[in-house]
DNA sequence: AAACTTGTAATCAAAACAATTACATGATAA
DNA sequence: TTATCATGTAATTGTTTTGATTACAAGTTT
């Protein structure tokens, strides 16, 4: 199983419209980059939108980010595309049985240790920014 | 979208063996716990054992602990089952389009990103043992 | 009014899960 | 030996999630 790729996604739109700043950013120029269909992608938008990270109105092309670049974190795309809900990375066998000493207790042993473990990695989104993805884009395309 | 309860499910095993080690643990004994079907311990059991982590053989009721409590990590049993493979924690899109700044840019960027949010994550699981597991599970029927 | 956009719903195929059934194979006791 | 019970494993099924696609309403611009 795998964390679905809305997320990548997400980032993707983001970083080009940070990239695209000067020109108009419609949810069918993201399609051809991320080579999928427009509607997938505006799906997306509405999710980013709802988020408050970018601006886009309807009959109007383009879309721009609502917030400084520095100020989004990965882990505000990650929530804002709904991914991975709160305490839900690993899930849990929810109808053990209670007569057994393991079977009435393994849920509650189990759940902080996962919620740790989730944490930890949502952890590390937290502190990665829009700015570094499209710095490092740069970095590598300066590189070929 | 969640990582799968065979995670749960494969911890559950490794107590309830543990904890009846005195007794017969056969595959229908740990269904009754789980609640579930015996045929779907039986296919966790095939990983715990080809994983190294018990010893169980055709025939022959019960299975035992191949290794001691507090040496088997939920590390160890995350990947005795197979729940998240190596990189794998988030997906991709594959098929950015390469005449596009971002598109040819983005997956070389995004993914050391992600392979570092899930080594947080496993971190965390590499910490724990099953022994840390047993000792809550017994600490938490005491106070009940 | 025509052409273009966003917003959104409905539909579809593919993949992953977990549950279930079935049965071959191995071990053991009557 | 035969009956019984265990593990090992394959096939099937219903459910859920994804991502792609089509379609169309509603807003904007020329």
């Amino acid at each position: 199983m795998s964390i679905s790729s809305r997320f990548a996604v997400g980032i993707h739109i983001l970083a080009l419209i940070e990239l695209n700043k000067e020109g108009v950013t419609s949810s069918e120029f993201i399609a051809k980059s991320v080579n999928t269909n427009p509607a997938v992608i505006r799906k997306l938008m509405g999710m980013l939108k709802k988020a408050g990270l970018i601006e886009v109105n309807p009959g109007i092309a383009g879309a721009k980010l609502a917030k400084e670049l520095s100020s989004i974190t990965l882990f505000d795309v990650y929530k804002a595309v709904n991914v991975v809900h709160e305490k839900e990375l690993f899930s849990i066998h929810e109808s053990s049985h209670p007569d057994c000493l393991v079977g009435r207790n393994i849920q509650n042993t189990i759940e902080p240790l996962f919620t740790a473990a989730q944490l930890a990695m949502e952890k590390v989104l937290k502190n990665v920014t829009l700015e570094d993805v499209v710095k490092d884009i740069a970095t590598k395309e300066n590189n070929c």
